[in-house]
RNA sequence: AGGGCUAUAGCCAAGUGGUAAGGCAACAGGCUCUGACCCUGUCAUUCCGUAGGUUCGAAUCCUACUAGCCCUGCCA
């Protein structure tokens, strides 16, 4: 679990062992316009454990170089969420903390005779751009004099032309094959106020001109993206280049995490939130980190399934299943594992007092001792779970109550159910049962073996929870034409009322229950931090399918 | 169509000339005061997109082909 990323830690080696670099500097770089996915973490826990494993470090840098999409309310989000995934940035900076220094370096480019002011209207630009067959064709004012480019360019500073006037564009190859290298823009006018830089600036430098040179300035070693970038690094290299930074950064792309069923767009998620198909952006049902959060995901489950799923320059598609099984082994252990019931089925113990409640030690983990025990309650009147109890064995596999049989309640007594009482519907209403004293929990009873071992909970100190069945990702449905809202289905997150074991002192009502695969977890509904049980297999397992 | 990139099992993914790691999933069995967990076994038998070639020897080198992804925002 701990080989990760090969290809670009062996990058990382050769540089550092022929000297190119001294020490290994990231960053992850967001822009503050979303809430971090499942899909970031990816960048997130590369970039810090790439350079942690090397005594590197990282840096957070919000990329904020476009003020109509951003917001201070994302940059708060995603500090947030780096830090709930436990690391901790050797700095939080800003693009828009080198705007000054941008600015300098464009001048630069202008004295050299690398860009220029171009006066060409959006439409324009992209007509001369020429297409994938076509060579672009040079733009009229590509040939300005350095003295005039300077004056213009000051002035698009100064506020005195409109947006999409002007724009700064390099000078490199209207020819070129790559077409992000004809003649990219560098600086575009908006006449936006900046979440940080308020109305100081109405120039704003563009990602391809303003990445790399932040790169260089922090001295960034290696700065990690994806792979659509791929086609953007020749540019990066001309930036790094041109600008003659003393600190030359190496872009290496790789692919992105994408996850089975799960919609991860930044549009997709925003229309959920926008159109109220979810609470919002920590719904429990969203890939987001708030969201994988609130339905009980520990950030070293995530950590670790994205460490043992690896990287490459493909982007890839994990079969939820693997998210879920790190989450399982990671609360192995560490859960305390409550008995909870579901679909309740009432039982009555006909040979136990009427009114009595006796209260027997429990182990909160049965494979951590850790964590100590607790009191549960036992009494006449018992809930099961329904999908622990049939008329009649079907096979000799069946491990669960049956008219006749008898099982261990968890952490208590055989019992054997003698009678069905219906109800008025014709429906199972209620089991009687008589249970042996002998078998109590811990008394080493081996006389005889119970066919298997079900949960249960007291009637009266039961808690009412609510269990969320299906609150998997969002779904998504590859064949089918209607549009993604319309695909979306909020009903596939089935709630059922249930009960939880209510003898337990430590913690607060547990409201939310997560269903994974062969087990369930609840999340204390307050707190977010105690995460439960870890039982109930069979039943869910039925109920998943 | 021009450029760039990628192709190893159902899903991820190691491997860079020496005879296909690992994880998830799946299947079979054992254990069990949770049918979970745990344990055992099976899961690419000349095979690594296809076809050729080089070599004593290739998934790894060469050639050709095929498929998929990315690129024509004053987004990032």
């Amino acid at each position: 679990m701990e080989e990760m990323s090969n290809f670009i830690k062996t990058i990382m080696i050769n540089d550092l062992e022929s000297g190119k670099v001294k020490a290994i500097l990231t960053r992850f770089p967001p822009e503050p316009n979303a809430y971090l996915h499942i899909g970031h973490a990816r960048a997130i826990i590369t970039n810090f454990e790439l350079a942690e494993s090397f005594g590197g470090e990282t840096n957070l840098r919000f990329d904020d170089t476009n003020p109509a999409k951003e917001d201070v309310e994302f940059v708060e989000a995603i500090k947030k969420d780096i830090e709930w995934l436990g690391y901790h940035p050797a700095k939080v900076l800003f693009g828009s903390d080198y705007f000054d220094k941008t600015y300098e370096l464009a001048v630069a480019l202008i004295k050299k005779g690398l860009a220029y002011i171009c006066d060409l209207t959006p439409e324009e630009t992209s007509k001369y751009r020429g297409d994938f067959n076509t060579a672009g064709v040079e733009s009229p004012y590509r040939n300005r004099s350095v003295a005039e480019n300077l004056e213009l360019f000051s002035n698009m500073r100064a506020g005195k032309y409109k947006e999409e006037e002007r724009v700064l564009r390099a000078k490199i190859d209207m020819a070129s094959p790559n077409i992000n290298m004809r003649d990219p823009i560098l600086y575009r006018i908006l006449y936006i106020n900046h979440h940080r830089t308020k109305d100081k600036w109405c120039i704003y430098p563009m990602y391809d001109f303003a990445h790399p040179i932040q790169d260089a300035i922090e001295g960034i070693t290696h700065s990690l993206c994806s792979l659509e970038y791929e086609n953007h690094r020749p540019l990066y290299d001309w930036v790094v280049e041109k600008c003659e930074m003393p600190n030359v950064p190496q872009q290496i792309e790789f692919g992105r995490l994408n996850i089975t069923n799960t919609v991860m767009s930044k549009r997709y998620l925003r229309e959920l939130v926008n159109n109220k198909l979810v609470l919002s952006y920590d719904d429990p049902r969203m890939p987001t980190l708030v969201g994988l959060a609130r339905r009980g995901y520990t950030p070293e489950s995530i950590k670790n399934f994205v460490k043992a799923s690896g990287l490459s320059r493909i982007n890839s598609t994990i079969e939820g299943e693997m998210l879920e099984h790190f989450l399982r082994e990671d609360l192995k252990l560490k859960a305390n594992r409550l008995m909870a019931v579901v679909e309740p089925l009432k039982v009555v113990i006909t040979n136990y007092d009427e009114g009595k409640v006796e209260y027997l030690e429990a182990a909160n983990n049965t494979e951590n001792e850790e964590l100590g025990t607790r009191k549960i309650a036992f009494s006449r009147h018992l809930y099961i779970d329904k999908n622990d109890f049939v008329i009649e064995k079907p096979d000799k596999r069946y491990k669960r109550l049956a008219l006749g049989l008898e099982v261990r309640l968890f952490h208590a007594y055989f019992i054997k159910a003698n009678e069905v009482i219906y109800d008025a519907d014709g429906n199972i209403g209620e089991i009687h049962c008589t249970y042996d004293p002998e078998t109590k929990s811990g008394s080493g009873f081996n006389e005889r073996k119970p066919n298997g071992t079900i949960q249960f909970v007291e009637a009266s100190t039961a808690i009412p929870a609510t269990f969320n069945l299906f609150d998997t990702l969002v779904i998504d449905n590859p064949g089918d034409n209607r549009s993604f809202l319309e695909r979306f289905n909020p009903d596939s997150w089935i709630i059922k009322p249930g009960f939880v074991e209510g003898v337990r002192k430590n913690f607060a009502v547990l409201e939310r229950f997560q269903f994974v695969r062969d087990g369930y977890y609840a999340v204390d509904k307050d707190s977010n931090k105690d995460r439960l049980c870890f039982n109930r297999i069979v039943s869910l397992k039925s109920a998943i399918k």
